[in-house]
DNA sequence: CTAAATTGTTACTCAATTGTTACACCACAT
DNA sequence: ATGTGGTGTAACAATTGAGTAACAATTTAG
C-alpha cells in the first residue's frame, strides 16, 4: 500500500476566515484542499478536477448548502458531502442527511473532528471500491442477485429481461434517490432521452409488473410526480 | 456436481433467540449449522471441526465480533466471515470489512438474504477449489475430467473436440456465473470478439448437442437472453 | 501432401424484447 | 369544478438476439 492516490477535498464556505483557517489546518495535516466561496465556484471546480469529498457550509448567501447538495445529487454526482451546520439547525441537519449529505458537523467545529470525519469517509470510499463483488440486494420478498443477473421472489425465480435488469440495477444501487427520466436513460442505456420519448415509462410499467404486488399502487418503484421515479427498498407507501 | 461435501457454517451471536431462529431457518434450508454464543465458544468449535464459513455478530458482551474477526485473521485463519451489524454501525462496518470480513449484513436482516450471501460465498469457495485442484467435475449424468480432457456420460465416453473442451472448461469452472460472449471468447480463445462474430453461438450450439438431453430446452448451458450464457450444474430449468 | 476433422462464416429462421403510439386517467393548479 | 399536462399501459410495430444448417476455411493427422 505504498501508492497513495491524490485525494482532493473541496471546502465550500462563504466566510473567508473560516475557509482559510480550516484549509490551512487540513493542508498541514496532509490533505489536498481546494476552496470555493459559493455553489457556483464549486461547480467550476468539480468540472475541472477529480474531487473525492466536499465540505459544504449550510448557510451561504447565494445558494444554501442544502440546495447545492440537492442539486448535485439530482445530477447524480455522488461525491461524499460533509455538511457544516450552525448549531441547533436540527431540522436542516436531518433534511441535509436525507438529501444526501454523508455526514454533518455543527459549527463551531473542532478542526480535528472535521479531519477525523473526512478521514473516515475517504477510508470508506477506498474500501468500497474494492468490494465490487458479491452484489445481492433484497427488498420485500425479493432477492436481486446482480452478479447472477437473477431475480427471486420467495426462492422462486422470476424471469427478468436484459432491459428490466438494467433498469432495476440502476434503482437498487441508488435507493431513496429520485431519478429523472434523463438520468435513468443515461444510467441504464447510456444515451440521451428524446423529448417525447416515453420508453422509460413503459419499462417502469413492465418492471412494476414483476416486482409490485399491485402495480397500480407501487411500493418499491414509486413515481416522483413531475420529476421521475424513486426506489424505496422498504416498500413503504409514501406521498 | 452431484457430490455434495458437508459444509458447516457457524453462527456466532450472544442472543439465543436470534441464534436459534436463524439456525433453524438455515438448517431447514439444507445447511449444516453449528452455533456459538461467544468468541470463546467459536474457538473451540474451530479447533474440532472443519468449518466453511462463520456468521459473526458484531456486538457481543465478552468480545466484539470485530475483535474475534481480527484475532482469527492475525492467526491466519482465512475462513470466510459474514458480519452482522446493528443498523447504522457505519464506522464499525467499515472497520469490519477492513479487518477481513468477507461480507456484512445490517440487522435486522432477512434470513433469506443471509442464506443468499452464505450461498454466494460458499459457491465462490467451491469454485476456487475447482480452479486449484479438483480437476474432475460432474453434472447430471456427466463426468468431465479436465486433466484427461475427457467427457463421460454414464461411463460411456463422449467424444469432445478441443474447442468444445475449452468452452466446457470455461463454464464448469464458473458455475452459475453469467458470461458474455466477449468473456467467453477471452476465456476460451484468449482473443477479442468481433462485432458480428457468431462463432460462440455456434460452438454453444454444438456443445449443447453433446451435453443436453434436448438441445432446444437446455438445462445445463442456459441462455441469458441479451447477455450471454450461464452454466447451471444442477440442471434445473430456469426462466 | 491429402483427407479427415474441426472450426468459422453466412444466411436464414423464428423468438423475444423493446420502442411507439394512442388513449384513458390522474395529479395538480387555478 | 375544470383544464392542462404528466403518467400508466395496452396493443402493435420495429428491432434485436439466438439457433442452427450448410458450406467454406483452416487445422490436424497420417
Amino acid at each position: 500500500m505504498s501508492e497513495k492516490k491524490q485525494q482532493i477535498v473541496v471546502l465550500v464556505d462563504d466566510d473567508p476566515r473560516i475557509r482559510e483557517l480550516t484549509a490551512k489546518y487540513l493542508t498541514d495535516q496532509g490533505l489536498s484542499i481546494m476552496t470555493a466561496d459559493s455553489g457556483k465556484a464549486l461547480d467550476s471546480i468539480l468540472k475541472n478536477n477529480q474531487i473525492s469529498l466536499i465540505v459544504l457550509d449550510l448557510m451561504m448567501p447565494d445558494e444554501s448548502g442544502l440546495n447545492v447538495c440537492q442539486r448535485l445529487r439530482v445530477n447524480n454526482i455522488n461525491i461524499p458531502i460533509i455538511m457544516l451546520t450552525a448549531k441547533g439547525d436540527e431540522v436542516d441537519r436531518i433534511i441535509g442527511l436525507e438529501i444526501g449529505a454523508d455526514d454533518y458537523l455543527p459549527k463551531p467545529f473542532n478542526p480535528r473532528e472535521l479531519l477525523a470525519r473526512i478521514a473516515a469517509i475517504l477510508r470508506r470510499q477506498n474500501t468500497n471500491e474494492n468490494l465490487s463483488k458479491n452484489k445481492i440486494v433484497s427488498f420485500g420478498d425479493f432477492i436481486f442477485n446482480i452478479d447472477q443477473r437473477s431475480l427471486h421472489k420467495k426462492d422462486q425465480e422470476v424471469s427478468i429481461t436484459a432491459g428490466e435488469y438494467d433498469l432495476l440495477k440502476v434503482f437498487v444501487e441508488r435507493p431513496m434517490q429520485p431519478l429523472s427520466r434523463d438520468q435513468i436513460m443515461q444510467l441504464s442505456k447510456g444515451k440521451e432521452l428524446d423529448v417525447f420519448d416515453r420508453s422509460i415509462d413503459v419499462q417502469i410499467s413492465r418492471l412494476r409488473k414483476l416486482i409490485e404486488e399491485d402495480p397500480n399502487k407501487p411500493l418499491f418503484l414509486q413515481t416522483k410526480w413531475g420529476f421521475g421515479y424513486i426506489f424505496n427498498p422498504d416498500g413503504e407507501a409514501s406521498k
